[in-house]
RNA sequence: GGACGUAUAGCUCAGCUGGAUAGAGCAACGGCCUUCUAAGCCGUAGGUCUCUGGUUCGAAUCCAGAUACGUUCACCA
């Protein structure tokens, strides 16, 4: 049983034997000690007074007087403003410490401790165009998100949707067929995502010459976006891949297969990955039949030009349309048959959704819609909506070029930290191989790390100078705290220093020793906490709490020059552990840790 | 206009289910490397927690309203 457990008890006790008031659970609550206070425990007795009629101080004094004669590992308390705080023997932490030790599993992923699925689908691309800073928000909360499920001990299936079909895939079929003159990403040597990015963005440029051109004739803006000839033959496209053109199938295949190979390149240098892809063009049509049903149950109804629509006034929406009246799907169609084929796939106790707050309110329709079909699984789905990413100049706009490339920014970002690192120069004897591994390793760390710890829900600034910084609150900061542990114990082993056994638990410890300590044992509460909360900044946070802690401990106190062989033993496993969590926690956030930089 | 979200230091962000003097980083200024990695540590300065009211022994936190900003309310995805 836990320290916080027998104190809960006795404080239990205590009310019962000093004011005959029996407690529930919730009213005997108990709280970790502020750091700038003396003690490890405090109980806030406020509520307490009522039941003592007595004054904060003295309800306080005698809860303590009682809990400390009736709990031996009490050494103490203090009242300080009706705050009760106590104070525990230190062999509770060494016990702490001894058990922890040789459990790997500390926090550690557990992977598949249990037999839920749990689905998360992120990334989720247009195959149009390149990947942008705010696909990088979405990817790195994704992946980070999986991990910390399987921390917890899910079985977690990340899926990919691809958005490989429709108008816009079009428009850089159309420009490519019409300017391309056979470019290739061969016989160009452009990625081949940034080369259908720059159709994409050729057809915009050249359909609004036609449009001006129109209105210059006297059309008026809106009929001009529809009848300029550029978009009408986008449109005729799409009707012939719908029909199965074979020129047209076989120019989108080999367009997107461009796309894939530009995609593949991207995620593997962004470190995210996949167990399964999905794409629309092979499922966007699976709704239709779930829909055609429930319009025969009477759960939808039918408009007279014959388009189906779904009734949500009485759950306080609108009416949406789930079927056009020429029979072909929309959006929500689409994704009420992606999620049915899922649970057919993974039976999943949850399906998380990584994407954009824009969304929030597909999201809530297709719920519930699922719902309203009669899909008791709709409650498992949960739309993990995240902020958008906003420049220091305001939002990304890529009609006016301000949209931060992917690629360009993640290369950016590790040709600064090759600058930092060989500026610093402690990579010599370093292998070449092994310094530019480094240098992405801190790159990436310092990308992820300045997304992560953003509350996902919140908008955030990016501010590309700042998330190249590597000082203060930063993933370097803590990647290199993590290295300078690992230096201390390979100078250990060089040494000869092995520490075996249990640590004996009358060490005498001062109060930041104890207090890294108390923050390691947290570690556990804060897995559960991201996992519950879907928030990788939990973990983000306190990894840069932890690591602050240390800094000052390691500042503080010499380990290996440490006379007495016990205290020395102590530090040397305090460190070994910290390096242990901040290790595993940036795995949950997907970032690598060096033993060097 | 309806719905949803956000508002904390000059800037970027923490602040758990209400608890002690509201915390970090960046930027500014000052100190610490003959000692385990100074990508570090310590200090100074910086606040009407948007505003108003309510609940409470106690509110940045909960409730109501106001204001500002963002998103959304497409036969786009």
């Amino acid at each position: 049983m836990s320290i916080e457990f027998h104190l809960k008890n006795v404080l239990l006790e205590a009310l019962a034997s000093l004011y005959n008031y029996s407690a529930t659970d919730a009213e005997a609550t108990l709280q970790p000690t502020r750091k700038d206070m003396e003690g490890d425990f405090t109980v806030v007795v406020f509520p307490y007074t009522k039941i003592s009629k007595k004054s904060p101080e003295q309800t306080a004094k005698e809860i303590g007087e009682y809990m400390k004669t009736n709990l031996p590992e009490i050494t103490g308390f203090e009242v300080i403003k009706g705050f009760l705080n106590v104070k525990i023997d230190t062999h509770i932490w060494i016990n702490f410490l001894n058990k922890t030790y040789p459990n790997q599993h500390f926090g550690c992923p557990r992977k598949g401790l249990n037999d839920e699925v749990y689905v998360v689908e992120y990334s989720s691309p247009n195959t149009n165009k390149p990947l942008h800073l705010g696909h990088i928000r979405n990817n790195v909360l994704g992946h980070s998100l999986s991990r910390i499920f399987e921390a917890n001990g899910k079985k977690v299936a990340k899926v990919n949707l691809i958005n490989d079909r429709g108008i816009h895939i079009c428009k850089s079929m159309l420009a490519w067929q019409r300017w391309g003159n056979g470019e290739t990403p061969q016989n160009s040597g452009k990625k081949g995502d940034h080369l259908v990015g720059e159709y994409y963005v050729l057809f915009d440029k050249e359909y609004k010459k036609q449009i001006a051109e129109l209105m210059a004739d006297g059309m008026k803006e809106e009929e001009a976006k529809k009848n300029a000839r550029l978009i009408q033959e986008a449109q005729e496209m799409l009707r012939l891949w719908e029909a199965g053109d074979a020129d047209t199938i076989a120019l989108w295949k080999m367009m997107n297969g461009w796309v894939y190979e530009g995609f593949t390149q991207t995620y593997t240098q962004m470190g995210v990955d996949f167990d399964r892809f999905y794409y629309e063009s092979e499922t966007y049509t699976t709704g239709k039949k779930f829909v055609l049903e429930a319009l025969e149950k009477n759960i939808l109804f039918q408009k007279p030009d014959s388009s189906i629509w779904v009734d949500l006034t009485d759950e306080g929406l609108d009416q949406k349309l789930l079927l056009r009246a020429d029979g072909t799907s929309v959006y929500m169609t689409q994704d009420l048959g992606t999620a049915a084929l899922r649970h057919g796939d993974y039976d999943f106790h949850k399906h998380v959704y990584v994407v954009g707050n824009e969304q929030d309110y597909h999201f809530v329709v297709l719920k519930m819609v699922l719902a309203k079909i009669g899909f008791k699984w709709a409650n498992y789905l949960h739309h993990m909506s995240y902020g958008m990413v906003e420049l220091p100049e305001g939002k990304m706009k890529s009609r006016e070029g301000t949209v931060v490339d992917a690629d360009d920014l993640m290369e950016e970002m590790i040709k600064t930290s090759r600058e930092i690192s060989q500026e610093l120069g402690k990579l010599d004897g370093m292998s070449e191989q092994e310094a530019t591994q480094l240098y992405r390793m801190i790159a990436l760390g310092a990308l992820k790390y300045f997304i992560l710890k953003v509350e996902p829900k919140k908008n955030m600034v990016f501010n590309p100078r700042e998330s190249i910084d590597f000082n203060g609150n930063t993933g370097p900061f803590i990647q290199y705290a993590h290295a300078r542990i690992q230096s201390v114990l390979r100078k250990a082993t060089e040494q000869g220093l092995h520490v075996e056994g249990d640590l004996p638990e009358n060490l005498v410890l001062d109060k930041k020793e104890i207090n890294l300590i108390r923050t390691v044992r947290q570690f556990t509460l804060i897995v559960a906490e991201a996992a519950q909360n879907m928030s990788p900044a939990v973990i983000a946070n306190y990894l840069y709490e932890l690591v602050k802690d240390y800094n000052q401990f390691y500042h503080d106190y010499s380990i290996l020059k440490e006379e007495k062989p016990e205290l020395r033993n102590f530090r040397l496993r305090i460190s070994e552990l910290v390096g242990r969590v901040v290790k595993h926690g940036m795995y949950m956030l997907g970032i690598d840790v060096p033993n060097r930089m």
